[in-house]
RNA sequence: GCGCCAUUAGCUCAGAUGGUAGAGCAACUGACUCUUAAUCAGUAAGUCCGGGGUUCGAGUCCCCGAUGGCGUACCA
């Protein structure tokens, strides 16, 4: 690799060829950064700051990426960026000898070092490390973003997310939220007894959701092959099992269309509670919500995007019937048939088909006139059953699934419900979606015969909710795309059609 | 899928009306032993996203394409 470096240094700029030929400087002295294989640390800048008084005076020991120099002579500052913070570091010549102290000038920002040193402050009074020995642990090759600006080009941020976490420290913040909102959850369910557990991600039929799934394909079998769209069917399978309490925090994947909060594959958490129903889960819903806020941000009122959003229990609950009515007056409890119901769609100016019925167009004048209202933590109760194929229907009105979804800043967080534990009804839904399958839906349910065979088993009255983590993490950590709070969001590669 | 916008040095950005590209940071050389967006002096650095076209002349105008952002459509 080394001996590699010098083979096209006429095609590469000038600030390459430099950090490569101070490379193999190093190299031929026998100092090879990439031969360095372990470094002892004995403390975090953001240990030493936030823990100043213990630390004064004291020897430490640092590793971490060098994020500027200020040179001046015979001493220099750098700032030295680890896991959690960035310190100073003061060199003098006269602490860490002339050889060293020359080749410390040689380094460049972006170096990985190890330094041990005293801690003490300047006289600006900032907290730094006063070195006595300097280790070089890994070269950069590579010049960093400007220290101001840091890396702004989203294009650039997204594709080479580790140069974004180098220099833009808010986004490490941002995934360091991610991962205690995830472990806050857990917490939460292992808590209250639910067991995490884990189900395919191949389904020979992918169900649960109606979306698009991706193909692939399994060579041993010679058999396509589905990434699962939903991990509900599965965890219901568990329930019938006697698993009374499970959850699954997954990452599913949608063959569909990418927007600033839809990505490929996103990540969900499925829960479901034998013996409960979507009221339970409703509370459930809340409480998750609102430990995790409480625990992550410490607080339950949040801003997003500049809107002030209070997740102070109990939330707004309204019927999607109720909700049509008070934002478009229409009254769909008084609209009886499918035809009245089209008519009511075409007076609010509602694109509708003639295979729209009642609950179909109740959704529709839900969704374009009502959901953009609903800022504030709202449970909307009670969909049709038309848009809800595994939701159990309301005995007082079999045209309604006990069923709900959570919407906060307008967007859809969770989706739950009192699942549907008859088999034959659900074999009846299973059909229905296959037909619209069969007249060109492609985000219509597939038969899933095992499925309903689990059901016939008996599962006991069950409530279930999923939500979407991502979409959660937005709002926690005030993020305006669904790109901001994945590492690696979906990509099209750069260059395309070069090689065929 | 459609529409609008963006793409200029490693990074952040300027480049009216078409006249052959500029700053700051980073880099390099030098000065400087408490600086912190260090300072000062000097040097070097470009496939102006790609491909066509108009023109005496294109970073700039036109067409096609690539990637991204936003909006819209789609997404129970």
């Amino acid at each position: 690799m080394i001996e590699n470096s010098n083979e096209n240094l006429q095609d590469i700029n000038e600030i390459l060829q430099v950090r490569r030929k101070k490379l193999s400087e190093l190299v031929s002295n026998g100092e090879n950064p990439y031969a360095v294989t372990k470094y002892e640390v004995d403390a975090s800048a953001k240990q030493i700051i936030e823990n100043y008084d213990n630390f004064e005076g004291k020897a430490v020991s640092l590793a971490g990426r060098i994020m500027s120099k200020r040179g001046m002579g015979k001493a220099s500052f750098c700032d030295l960026s680890d896991r959690d913070g960035k310190i100073q570091l003061y060199i003098r010549k006269d602490e860490v000898g002339e050889d060293s102290y020359e080749k410390i000038k040689k380094i460049d920002i972006g170096d990985i070092a190890g330094v041990t040193g005293e801690v003490f402050t300047t006289n600006k009074g900032e907290i730094s490390v006063k070195v006595n020995a300097f280790t070089l642990l890994s070269k950069s090759l590579q010049p960093l973003p400007e220290k101001f600006h840091g890396l702004k080009d989203q294009d650039l941020r997204y594709r080479q997310r580790y140069v974004d976490l180098i220099v833009n420290p808010e986004v490490k913040n941002t995934f360091i939220t991610r991962s205690k909102i995830v472990s806050s959850m857990r917490h939460f369910f292992d808590s209250q007894g639910y067991l995490e557990v884990e189900t395919p991600v191949l389904n020979n039929i992918p169900g649960g959701a109606a979306a698009r799934p991706f193909v692939t394909h399994h060579n041993t079998l010679d058999m396509n092959m589905y990434l699962r769209i939903a991990t509900e069917l599965h965890l219901k399978r568990l329930i019938v099992g006697g698993m009374e309490k499970v959850y699954e925090i997954g990452r599913i994947f949608r063959n569909e269309g990418m927007s600033p909060r839809h990505n490929p594959e996103f990540t969900t958490v499925e829960v479901y509670g034998a013996y409960t129903d979507y009221n339970d889960m409703m509370t459930l819903t809340e409480n998750l919500v609102c430990h995790v806020a409480k625990e992550v941000l410490e607080t339950l009122e949040i801003t997003y995007q500049g809107e002030e959003i209070n997740l102070t229990p109990p939330w707004n609950r309204m019927t999607m019937v109720d909700a049509v009515k008070n934002y478009t007056g229409i009254d769909f409890s008084a609209i009886q048939t499918d035809e009245q119901a089209r008519n009511a769609a075409k007076d609010a100016n509602i694109a509708i088909e003639n295979t729209d019925t009642w609950g179909t167009i109740l959704n529709k004048l839900f969704e374009e006139k009502v959901e953009q209202h609903l800022v504030s933590p709202t449970f909307i109760i009670d969909y049709p059953v038309e848009v809800s194929p595994l939701a159990k229907k309301m005995q007082s009105n079999p045209r309604l699934t006990e069923r709900f979804e959570l919407f906060i800043t307008r967007r859809e967080i969770a989706n739950a419900f009192s699942e549907l534990n008859d088999p034959i009804d659900q074999r009846e839904r299973f059909e229905e979606q296959v037909r619209q399958r069969a007249a060109g839906n492609e985000e219509a349910n597939m038969m899933d015969d095992d499925f309903v065979l689990a059901l016939e088993y008996g599962m006991p009255p069950t409530g279930g909710m999923g939500m979407g983590i991502d979409r959660l993490v937005m709002l926690l950590t005030d993020s305006p795309s669904i790109r901001d709070v994945l590492l690696f969001p979906t990509m099209k590669p750069k260059k395309i059609g070069e090689q065929s």
